[in-house]
DNA sequence: CTATGTGAATGGATTCACAGCC
DNA sequence: GGCTGTGAATCCATTCACATAG
């Protein structure tokens, strides 16, 4: 059932979900896949499609049952259940992150942010207990985190992201310019803020 | 020159550009499509064919010239001249953003900081003088801003950016998990941090 | 009659492979 | 010989179009 998933069509469902979220707070029972096509802009054969791959979850002639859908998207993606995370680099962009609400929707846990700096060790940062990133081993083993967030400078990226893997650390969401090497059994994925801009503003008014 | 470049080439190409500023401080004089593909985990014939939509910028037999494909991408970019950008909703994503030093070393200049809370406006934030959201016509226009970073809450972001392109703004980073519906003349490019750390979750240890 | 599910067709981006030039 | 530039081939995602089910 989980083979073969094109990232982009979970990237999809996580839009279907929040829209079905909505519409059950609405009150709506059904929905087709050209209504759901149309909320987001895109084509109803690609949401048909993107379903397809978990199952038949339709009824021809009347669409897709909000609720069930909705809940089946969410235990396809895991936000049925609580995943525990942690940022690592504590200055502006981590403790912004460390603030922000959007994880929490999707099952997200932040357990623990770490710095280098001794001033932000022991104390709190926006609530959460800043550790040594030195303890990360022992830290991430007692609370079972397998992701990170990486927003350190990018001059200590790579070093640090050795330390996260070494410390058991699967998966990193890399906010650095850096491109991190590491073994192919770590799965990076990178936010690069100023690539995104600079996209942005190449194809402006074009 | 300029019709129908590949938004990924784009993207790569600032991933050249930052490797390319970084072999010039080495020293280095030529490169090969071959030892640039392997700085960054692709394929010599990918940089060879996404250079190749900008003329015939190489060498048979030596390669590319360090400094003038350097140069030429500054210039493709648009990374050789400012460009003003303006950060709307103050909160901890947006304050992080005012202080993120990546945009600076990409030409971008943040200009004005806006947000609706009259306990902001008025005063300095990360160096920032912050403005009222609605004076935001006055101050787009002086200061030539046509590129805006959306860090409103999601209840605001809709109606925010009906004030943006109103306002004369031709492009939107948007950082909110909202789809902004507005006129196809304004450019929008989303940065969905929850749907990032979703999506790598996903793959994680596939 | 409505709307799904899915093979087939299309479109776009990546990779191959090699002719052409240094 | 070494490396670019680029059509052709391949791969992957999107869209079409229709047979099928409610």
């Amino acid at each position: 059932m989980r083979k073969g998933i094109p990232e982009k069509t979970v990237q999809r469902l996580l839009l279907y979900y929040r829209y079905l979220f909505f519409l059950l707070q609405q009150g709506a029972k059904n929905i087709s896949s050209k209504s759901l096509a149309d909320l987001l802009e895109i084509k109803d054969s690609q949401v048909r499609k993107d379903l397809s791959y978990f199952g038949q979850l339709g009824k021809r002639g009347s669409g897709y049952d909000v609720l069930a859908l909705r809940d089946k998207i969410a235990n396809i993606l895991g936000i049925d259940k609580e995943t525990n995370v942690c940022i690592v680099g504590m200055g502006n962009l981590g403790s912004a992150l460390a603030a922000y609400k959007g994880f929490l929707a999707l099952g997200f846990r932040i357990i623990a942010v770490f710095d280098n700096s001794k001033q932000k060790f022991g104390h709190k940062i926006k609530g959460y207990q800043c550790y040594d990133i030195n303890q990360i081993s022992k830290i991430i083993e007692e609370n079972d985190i397998k992701i990170a967030i990486l927003t350190v400078p990018a001059e200590a990226a790579q070093e640090t992201a050795i330390k996260l893997e070494k410390a058991g650390i699967k998966a990193i969401l890399n906010f650095t310019p850096v491109k991190l090497s590491l073994s192919k059994r770590t799965k990076i994925s990178n936010v690069d803020l100023a690539l995104e801009l600079k996209t942005l503003s190449f194809f402006m008014g074009k």
